[in-house]
DNA sequence: CACCATCAGTTAAACGTTTAACTAAAATAA
DNA sequence: TTATTTTAGTTAAACGTTTAACTGATGGTG
């Protein structure tokens, strides 16, 4: 089968441990024998076994990845992109992602990802809005965590989070500073805080600008943050008649939505309105 | 830290090859053993470590999930709804899934995937189109292979895949009875195997019902198989001036984009014109 | 009664690593 | 010279499991 270290000693003339050490670089290795024993490594195509390596150091050099299977699944590929990119650093530092989606109706422990109870990762990643049940879960055990895009309501964390206050404001200033004063705005989900902190940038921007907030520019009734949802609240704003030459939607999910709902209505964008999102998600 | 199984033996006052063999349900051990294990087991809340198990029955019990990076950042998320598939169903049998994305430009085996290097799966999975570089790979390694939603041009593999041909058959069909006779076909990327199966299938309905083929009332420029190449495919066929009254798209992510398209142009779906995707996949 | 099966468990080796503790030789110091 | 330190390795235990081979006890058979 697979070489194992033992043959690789064998073919170096040396002991495992020999092996083992040459392989850290460690010093007590004179070069001579480290050239051997790396010349073996190659010969045999050799690769330590992540396994035996783990059982030993008590650390399995995983990585859980936990996210809800609607977040996994929206046709945004946001987290998508969240997955991939901790997979790449992951890979960098020699150590794999386990990703484990759990409902969003986490109702018990029962749910506990077994990497979990397996002690199969040293820590894990929560993207985006995670069941607090989890969260408790998982504290519990001690469980290394680190959130990324999203931060509990309460508690004390780790997290990789985006200024979304200061995004939202910096939209907005955008469009302020290309001569709109009529700037509506689109919300999601406004239970999500990064919506939340989206739309606070937008009344900060205006509010420093002397702009005064109309709430008839402003549609944060939709539940969803999707395309559909920014379709619907774009009519909506249509629907209104009121005046506005610039538009500030909350996520570009939305923003696509809310084109699509201009070109059929035969307005043109950005000549007619121009728009701006937040995320960087490709149209198609 | 965490119970292992030397914690159950002595707290269950047996030996460790009883606590295994118990947990095995093997008929050595007697059912009165049985249960003083099983409740050392439940009061100390032990797992057998995956690892440790792994290393001695030289089976990691992880299987490897391989696509292409575009293939899985898609907008439409129809791979990662075969990952998670897979990944349910791997759990279900106390499976690890390990996802490994590759360039699409995969070059050489300088990129085979680590936990193959590290041994570290038992098997992988191929979802989509991948280089045939890495198949190779693969195979000169014995690592068992099956594919989803692909089969590569030459070799005997194991694969799970649907029947295009009839699939895309029986949409024609449904459209033809539904008393359709000038029906369109959108297709994507005519070079991928499933898509011209799709088309196929148009055919052989069109044929059996003795309507006969019109090659103007099919579009199949595009090279993207996504939504806005479903748009523009739209746009194209009405641009043709040719009369259809039905639609058959090659997929889902396409056929969105045309009705778009047609809504934007004043065209009613299905009143005006009755359309038929692939793949189920939700508009958002 | 001697012999053999069956039962219910135990012992110990094995899986592939790492590393603390040890050793033997060489270099340095007193 | 002897004592000490440094160098360059080796030995063996440990990680947490599984399982083949073993052990004693009990029961059945001729």
């Amino acid at each position: 089968m697979t070489a194992t270290i033992k043959d690789v000693a064998k073919k170096a003339k040396v002991s495992t441990a020999t092996v083992s050490l040459a392989l850290q670089d460690h010093r007590r290795i004179s070069s001579g024998t480290k050239k051997r024993v790396l010349k073996a490594v190659a010969d045999l195509n050799y690769r330590p076994s992540h396994v035996a390596r783990g059982l030993v150091m008590k650390k399995t050099h995983n990585i859980g990845f936990l996210l809800t299977d609607d977040h996994f699944l929206r046709t945004e590929p946001f987290y998508t992109n969240i997955f991939l990119g901790s997979e790449f650093e992951a890979r960098d530092h020699e150590f794999y992602l386990m990703l484990n989606t759990i409902p969003e109706n986490f109702d018990e422990c029962i749910h506990l990802p077994r990497f979990v109870l397996e002690k199969n990762v040293d820590g894990v990643i929560l993207a985006g809005k995670v069941p607090h049940q989890i969260i408790e879960c998982l504290e519990k055990v001690k469980m290394p965590m680190v959130f990324v895009d999203y931060y509990p309501p309460l508690g004390d964390y780790s997290a990789v989070l985006i200024d979304n206050v200061s995004g939202g404001e910096k939209a907005t200033e955008f469009l302020i500073q290309n001569g709109h004063t009529h700037i509506a705005f689109i919300g999601g989900d406004m239970l999500h805080p990064s919506i939340r902190d989206r739309f606070q940038g937008y009344k900060l921007a205006l509010e420093r600008h002397k702009i005064n907030l109309d709430m008839n520019r402003v549609v944060t009734r939709e539940s969803a943050t999707n395309r559909s949802s920014g379709y619907h609240a774009a009519k909506v704003l249509l629907e209104r008649g009121i005046k506005f030459t610039a538009l500030f939607v909350c996520n570009d999910a939305m923003a696509i939505g809310a084109m699509q709902c201009f070109r059929e209505q035969g307005k043109k964008v950005p000549a007619d309105i121009s728009i701006i999102g937040f995320d960087d998600v490709l149209e198609d």
